[in-house]
DNA sequence: TGTACATCAGTGAACGCGCGTTCACTGATGTAC
DNA sequence: TGTACATCAGTGAACGCGCGTTCACTGATGTAC
């Protein structure tokens, strides 16, 4: 894709191709996501779809560089509420991990990273940017805190946020008030000791 | 498979398709683990495959019962060490979570049960028995406090570890050792306060 | 403003391939009498 | 101990199907002069 000139129309429909990939994808799994589904749900054909996404395999690669780049943005824009309040940020962010389609999409995130040096290429840049903005949020909270001691608690809070996002899921089914309670108590202690 | 009589020399070839197949589902994931594949792992035809396990969802949710229960009988196994040094007992068990293979297979676990109800089920039962271990590991240590308050702990904690695992391994590549002890140390806090 | 031309947008048929499953079959093993 | 028979173990060919990709094509849009 690198190459291609896009007209206005070109970019709106290219959008929409992702936007469809990223649906089918949480809908049937990377295993059932098919090209014929996507153009499907896009309203388009299969030759049209590979006009924008030769290969399939350019397709889902885009769909997760899109939906990471997103997952940071949101967190980049929590930064103030972090200043503010902490505890309340992460209450918020546990919060939003709730949604079962991102779960759902992480989990072939995970799946396909584990496989595919691409996609894990992409994906391991995501989550060391994740940790800088987390490490970001330590520093400003502990100044006085060695840099290694700020990075190595934003990678254990990314971890336990990241658990916690599965097993609050349909996965297994962690639930409970008192649950979160604990998995946010041990978060905030990570981020401010 | 229920209702189907093996005998002894049946047993071990049922025995080692799950091995292969397992191996397959690791090497290659759910998408391009085919019956094939597995079969000629096993050194055996698709047909001979089918008269152990007549479809292809059988035999992956056989593979994923046996490696779930395997997992749930090494914590069962870790009791002794729990209580002799909860600090050391958790290290082991972050030691071993370091197995690429093991992460790949619960990524495609998890990738599975987002999708498929039927392994949903089985998922949520091992991550149940999962918790009822951990849970009586916190309430062995810490006899005075509520039965809820443990629940609630072990399932942080389990939150916790598993989240640490898909971090630590290849997907995002968190592997120092000041992230370890940091990730220790929420993780024993969790268990003992 | 108009024309020519390159490039992008979109169509539709066809390709070979590997897939899970079905089926009819033969050979091996265990069991009942 | 021997025979008959049911059941399990294993073979091998064939099925229809959906897949990703290729390709030659027409129509629409933008750009250069």
């Amino acid at each position: 894709m690198t190459g291609k000139q896009l007209t206005k129309q070109g970019g709106i429909r290219r959008t929409s191709l992702l936007d469809a990939a990223e649906s089918v994808l949480i809908a049937r799994g990377n295993a059932d996501a098919s090209l014929r589904a996507v153009a499907a749900e896009a309203g388009m054909r299969v030759g049209h779809l590979q006009h924008y996404f030769p290969t399939r395999a350019e397709l889902i690669k885009a769909v997760l560089e899109r939906a990471l780049d997103r997952s940071l943005e949101r967190l980049a824009g929590m930064a103030e509420a972090v200043r503010a309040d902490p505890g309340e940020a992460v209450a918020v962010l546990l919060a939003e991990q709730e949604d079962p389609q991102l779960v759902r999409l992480f989990a072939e995130v995970w799946a396909l990273a584990a496989r595919d040096e691409d996609i894990a290429t992409v994906v391991r840049e995501f989550y060391r940017k994740y940790v800088g903005h987390v490490e970001a949020f330590v520093r400003e909270g502990r100044p006085e805190w060695p840099a290694e001691s700020c990075r190595s608690r934003a990678e254990a809070f990314v971890a336990l946020v990241e658990g916690a996002a599965l097993m609050r899921s349909g996965v297994a089914g962690f639930r409970s008030e008192a649950t979160d309670a604990q998995i946010l108590d041990a978060a905030v202690r990570l981020l401010q000791g």
